[in-house]
DNA sequence: TACTTGCCTCAGTTTTTCTACGCGAAAATA
DNA sequence: TATTTTCGCGTAGAAAAACTGAGGCAAGTA
C-alpha cells in the first residue's frame, strides 16, 4: 500500500560528461569535438546542468568561455570519476574480448609501420585479432575503447608507455631523381613534397644543415603521408622521410637516400596502452611481436 | 584536409547505469525501482551491454538472475566509479545552492517530530529552506540528491551519521478510551492500531509483558501511522505509538498512555548527511536546531 | 494444479539528444 | 580600419534513445 514516490532526481548522465568535458578542456567546441557532437549539443547540456544546480558554471565571454570558482573547484571530482568510469569500461573490454586488439595510430604509421608487423603477428598468434583505427591524434585511453595508441610524443613516458623507436628525418627521392641531386642546394630546383600533418619537417632539417641556408621550403603539400611518398617513388619530388616508415622503401630499392645527413627528432614512437591490457595475457606475444627492437 | 573520424563509440552511460544497478542488487527487478524505470528497461540496457562487449553478464535463472564471474569480479570498479560520480554531483549541489537542504524521511517522521522542529530553525535560520520529501526506505546518499536522511536503523553509526534518538514504543490512545483500561489484560477489548510500515510493534510490546499472554494483535492496520494516530486520537483504539513522535500530543493531554510499560526497541532514529553537507557551513545551524538533544 | 515471481520480447510512444543554421561579439588579420 | 575567423547562443525540426505496457515463458510454491 505504499504510496507512489515521486523521487526527485539527478542530472543526466549524459549533461555530466558534456560538463566535465567542457570543464577540462576549457571550451564548448572542444568538448563538442570529444564527443563526436555538434557544439549546440554541449551547449544545451551545460545548459540543463546549469538550471539543475540552480548556477552557473561558465562565464561566457564571446571567445571561449572560462570556468566560474564553483565549476574549477568541482571539476577534479567529475574528472576522475569519468576517468575511473573509462577504466572499468576498458576493462570490460578486455576481459570479455580479450582476444581482440584495437589500435589506434597515426595514418603513415598504420600503412607503413603497423601493417607488415600485423603479418607477423598473425602468424604467431592467429587467435589475436587487431583493429586499426587511424587518426591525427592520440585519443585518451581513460575514455575511449582503444588498447593501445602509437603517436609520436616528446613527453616522457608513464607506466604503460613503451618506446618503439627514435623518430629520424631525412630526404628520400626515387632513384632518377637523386642522380640530378649532387649537393644540397641542387635541393633548390627540386619539388619539395610536404606532410599537412608534418608541415615543417623539411624547415627542421633544412636549417639543420648549413649548406641548406636560403633554400625554399615551397612544394607540394598532401593531406596523406602515403601519397605524397607514392608521388616520390614516382619521381615527383623530393620528400622529408620518416626513418621508421620508409625503410623498407629503401631496402628494396625504390627510394633512396640522395644526402647522408640525418636529422634525430625530439620525440619518439610511443605505445602507450591501457592498464587492463598491459597486465592481460595477450599483451606478452603482441609487445614481443610489434614493439620489441631487435 | 583532416579525414572524417569514424571513432568507435562506448556503450551509453544509462546502459552503464543499468548495469551497475543489477549487477549490485543482483536483480532486474530491485534495479528498475531504484532507476525508477520499469523492468523491462533494464533489460533492454541489459542486453546493449551484452551485445556492445559481446559477452554475457547475467545468467539467467527462472527466478531471478545471477553474475557471471566477469560482471561479478568488474562490479566494484563500476560502484565505486558511480559513487563517485554521484558525489560529485552531490557537492555540486551542495555548493551550487548551500541554504537549500533536502532531507528524506519516514512520512511519520516528516510529519510528527520534524515538522515541529523546523519552525524553530526557520525562526534561527530563514536563509535555509528545507524540503522533506518522505518515503519508506532510505535513499542512498551517494546516489540520490538528498542531504540528510533520517531513518531508525540499528546499523553501528557510520562517520557522517548522528544518532538522535533511542527508538521507544508503548501504547496510547484517547483519555476516554484510558478509562475502560485498568490492566493490560483489558486491550483484548479494544481495537489495536496498526501501522503497515511497523507492523509487528504490537507484537513486540506484548511478547515483552508477561502480563499479556495470550492477547491477539488483530485490529485495524492503517498505511499511514498519522491516520492511526488520528483515529486514536477520536477514541477508535489503542495505538502501539512511538515515543518521539507523540510526545507533543502527551503533554497537550490529547492522548494519554493508559500503562507504564514501555519497550525500548534495538534501533535509533539516526540522521545521515552526505560528507559536502556534514562539511558545508549551514550544517552546524540544521544540527543545533533539529539534531541536537537539549 | 493453480499461483507467483522474475525476466523476456515486441510494438508503440515519450523523452532526450542532436543537427542545421542564422546571429552576434570579440580577436586576429590585413 | 575593414574584413575574416573563431566561439558560443538560440530555435526548430529530426533522429535516436529510453521507456511503457501487455503478453509469454519457465521454475518454484501453495
Amino acid at each position: 500500500m505504499a504510496v507512489a514516490p515521486p523521487r526527485p532526481k539527478g542530472p543526466h548522465l549524459n549533461a555530466l560528461r558534456a560538463f566535465e568535458a567542457a570543464a577540462r578542456l576549457g571550451s564548448f567546441t572542444a568538448a563538442a569535438e570529444e564527443l563526436s557532437v555538434t557544439p549546440g549539443a554541449i551547449t544545451q547540456h551545460i545548459k540543463t546542468m546549469e538550471a539543475w544546480a540552480e548556477t552557473t558554471l561558465f562565464v561566457r565571454n564571446a571567445r571561449g568561455v572560462d570556468l566560474t570558482p564553483l565549476a574549477e573547484e568541482l571539476l577534479p571530482a567529475f574528472v576522475s570519476a569519468f576517468d575511473q568510469l573509462g577504466q572499468a569500461v576498458q576493462a570490460l573490454r578486455n576481459k570479455a574480448t580479450p582476444e581482440k586488439i584495437k589500435i589506434a595510430t597515426l595514418p603513415a604509421v598504420a600503412q607503413l609501420w603497423l601493417a607488415p608487423r600485423l603479418g607477423i603477428l598473425r602468424q604467431l598468434a592467429p587467435e589475436i585479432s587487431v583493429s586499426v583505427v587511424a587518426m591525427e591524434r592520440p585519443p585518451n585511453l581513460m575514455r575511449e575503447p582503444f588498447d593501445i595508441t602509437l603517436f609520436f610524443t616528446s613527453d616522457p613516458l608513464g607506466a604503460d608507455d613503451l618506446e618503439v623507436l627514435q623518430d629520424r628525418i631525412f630526404p628520400v627521392c626515387a632513384p632518377q631523381v637523386a642522380e640530378r641531386l649532387s649537393s644540397i642546394r641542387d635541393l633548390h630546383n627540386e619539388t619539395l613534397l610536404h606532410d599537412s600533418a608534418w608541415a615543417n619537417d623539411w624547415d627542421m632539417w633544412l636549417s639543420a644543415q648549413p649548406a641548406a641556408k636560403g633554400i625554399s621550403t615551397k612544394g607540394t603539400t598532401h593531406s596523406l603521408f602515403s601519397v605524397a611518398l607514392e608521388e616520390a617513388r614516382h619521381g615527383g619530388g623530393v620528400l622529408m622521410a620518416h626513418d621508421a616508415l620508409v625503410r623498407p622503401l629503401l631496402i628494396r630499392g625504390e627510394l633512396v637516400q640522395p644526402f647522408s645527413e640525418t636529422l634525430e627528432l625530439p620525440h619518439r614512437l610511443v605505445a602507450r596502452m591501457t592498464s587492463s591490457f598491459a597486465h592481460s595475457p595477450v599483451f606478452d606475444k603482441v609487445n614481443k611481436t610489434l614493439f620489441s627492437r631487435l
